[in-house]
DNA sequence: AACACCTCATAACCACAGGTTATATATAAC
DNA sequence: GTTATATATAACCTGTGGTTATGAGGTGTT
């Protein structure tokens, strides 16, 4: 561009007010301040722009053809301006969400709710797709945030945040069998375990146990939704292998027992990631602030 | 508007390049200088506009958002500067001439067409009205420049520029009984006369040598054409008065004879007016640098 | 006609925004 | 490992864009 582009400011604003001496009172500065400036403008551009007169100044023919474009081009400075303004009060915009099933339904459900109402105008769209797919979106930037549970394979530039720590337990009704029962390492072989799928990040932590023990497990069902499992173990389908804080209800209310073990289920985390290369993003920040609230609380 | 507009010109050009460093080769100064204009557009936004990368940078969701209006805008501004330079290079635009029926056949007719092959693309209207019409329509704006005859009363805003000396004289063809005569004031009052209608600029000069010397003429015709008063004379029908220098190739190839006075008719001004608060349009200055090109050759 | 009250232009001066160079840090590429 | 390249940071300097004071030229009111 052939000049600076605050003399098109002052420019729009002569134009605006037809007066040099106007233009300088809305700018806040003084008036040589602005004579200066479009003496420069006209010597940059090597055109007359304004007709000075005694009452104020008029446009000339170039200053006209020149107005037609930046008047357009100021307005829409003035209005991507307000975009940013709108983006940072939460007035519009769009959060992606990436997280699995469990998650979703037993923990993040009324943050989303909470969210929404809070900022009735963000778009919430949740990726409900396995950590490894939510870890790809999020690496080209379709997802926000991810939900996932540790341990899992994390690429080294996302940030980890720990929100709960979580903890697997067995769980029965109390019609069971093995409702009073201790349960060791070799019993889980012969229980009628009724877990989540292989692959879910919240089953990483049994299989690493069980690979370690060298214990080959034989499952009665592998379901891909975590409120089937515990709805199993409710019915007296088995044994379901659930989140301690995640059943929570039922465990109060005596619907679930939980099975004492003989061996140590390690504990798990309860994360989220953030890609370091995105972060900063007004909309995901006020979403975090929502979970973090919480975390204060407790 | 929030912020410096010279920093949304660095901000598109660094979008256009994906990079800092590429933008600050673009805009030609040092890379850390593009690295502070971003850091301080992001402060007065109060946003992140950019994922900073070691292989350059990609825009935020928030970067993104003010990149859809800027980069309008900014594709404005450089159409505007194209306007101008194109309206500097005479490749657009209008003039505006005044100027009455005379002025325009005997003068200006040659130099207009030259303008057109000059400057093709300049739309050239022509007002011909007479000169009190022309002054209005200059002090609006509609006219650029005004052709007309001195003496004549001109606005003091207006800046009169001389072109040429003109001289009235009185014709009459080969046959006339007038042809060898030595015609006194009083031999006017008797006189055939053809000539323009009474409030032609054209004929300012003869009215005022009239008043002053108390002469009542009795015209034979009043004619709106200085064209058709040569014919009339050419003709044999009475006595025109006319421009010497107008009617130049005729009395050269004499078909026209110039009648011997005993008084002497002032001479009079051919000139161009211009409202001195609307000075210095490129396209009127090329025109006017046409006539002046003419001036130095006489 | 004299007056106050406007306009924009000019001159002399000053501060800091926006540039500079040099260097650090981190990563990609080979 | 080594090299090349990206952005960030620090310290410094210069020129742009501001300032105040003043002037010249018009309008409009009494």
């Amino acid at each position: 561009m052939k000049t600076n582009l605050e003399l098109y400011k002052v420019f729009y604003y002569v134009v605006k007010n037809r007066s040099i001496t106007g233009a300088s009172n809305e700018l806040m500065v003084s008036q040589p301040a602005v004579t200066k400036s479009i003496k420069v403008l006209e010597r940059d551009l090597n055109t007359t722009l304004f007709n000075r007169n005694k009452t104020g100044v008029t446009l000339t023919n170039a200053g006209e053809l020149l107005y037609n474009k930046i008047k357009k081009s100021m307005d829409l400075i003035i209005s991507a301006e307000e975009d940013i303004t709108s983006l940072n009060n939460m007035e519009q915009g769009t959060i992606n969400i990436g997280a699995g099933n469990t998650i979703m339904q037993r923990y993040l459900m009324p943050y989303i709710r909470e969210f929404h109402e809070l900022y009735p105008n963000i778009n919430v769209i949740v990726h409900t797709v396995v950590t490894p797919e939510l870890i790809k979106r999020a690496q080209v930037g379709l997802v926000d945030i991810v939900f996932t549970h540790l341990p899992n394979d994390v690429p080294s530039n996302f940030k980890i945040i720990k929100l709960k720590k979580l903890h697997d337990i067995l769980v029965v009704n109390k019609d069971s069998k093995y409702k009073d029962k201790t349960i060791s390492k070799n019993d889980l072989k012969e229980l009628p375990l009724v877990l989540l799928p292989f692959d879910a990040s919240n089953r990483k932590n049994f299989n690493h146990f069980c690979s370690t023990n060298n214990i080959v497990i034989n499952p009665l069902m592998e379901i891909g939704n975590d409120l089937i499992i515990e709805d199993c173990a409710l019915n007296g389908l088995g044994v379901g292998l659930v989140v301690r804080e995640y059943v929570k209800n039922n465990l109060d209310n005596k619907n679930l027992f939980e099975l004492k073990t003989s061996f140590n289920l390690k504990e798990k985390d309860l994360v989220y990631l953030i890609d370091s290369n995105r972060m900063n993003n007004t909309i995901v920040n006020n979403f975090i602030k929502l979970l973090e609230h919480d975390l204060e609380v407790i």
